[in-house]
DNA sequence: TTATTTTATCGTATAAATGCGATAAACGAT
DNA sequence: ATCGTTTATCGCATTTATACGATAAAATAA
């Protein structure tokens, strides 16, 4: 019991899910946002800003960084971090492509 | 310790972790796949389709309605399920207006 | 070399999510 | 009224996520 069954569905669909999941917290919404301000940033900067303690702000940089949101290069004692936006592309054109476009066929709703 | 801390940060980025949560999983977004092709579907034709048990097909369409992501009526001893476009324009509004706008301001990343 | 600074990782505790079987609830059919 | 069908909920086990302190690692500064 309470096995999980991603791998039953389809890649798309893992996909999609995998970078939603990546911004389901509200703390990384904050960290993209300060990225996507800054154009880049370091961690401690992030770390100052939000009302989180520097070890869990690291864990969610690595959240965003595997999922591939993020990229990192690391510079003297310090790490600077900036957004991928082609991984936003990529998520935008999956979720219209799936939403979007059918939204258009079925303009109402049966209840 | 473990004390989740959604409540510290911003409504706007509590709602769009809200609606990235409810679409975070394969299963939510192959869901919500069918209910957009056929504009309204009933729980047991989902659960004929997807592979897991009725009862957890009834918890990912619980966790959909209370998202708000889609609206439920009963029809008899049955349920009928439809899409509410209305959240999907929303989060792209919020989505966009967050990354989209952000994007042309800094087009190049440092790392 | 020896501190200091900065970040990542480990360990741990708690909360939430996932999944299913069993059961209840609601309605139609007989 | 009874049975069958359909869906929601409960209970439970397992997995994953969240959060923090403590510590390690890496580079700079002294």
């Amino acid at each position: 019991m309470a096995i999980h069954k991603k791998e039953a569905f389809s890649k798309k669909e893992q996909e999609l899910a995998a970078f939603a999941k990546a911004i389901a917290h509200p703390a990384r919404i904050a960290i993209l946002k300060i990225l996507a301000l800054r154009n880049e940033c370091i961690c401690g900067e992030i770390v100052g800003v939000l009302p989180l303690s520097q070890s869990t702000v690291s864990q969610h940089l690595k959240a965003l960084k595997d999922a591939g949101l993020i990229s990192g290069s690391v510079d003297g004692p310090r790490s600077c971090y900036c957004i991928n936006w082609k991984a936003f592309d990529k998520f935008n054109n999956d979720f219209c492509s799936l939403f979007g476009k059918l939204k258009k066929q079925n303009a109402k709703a049966c209840c």
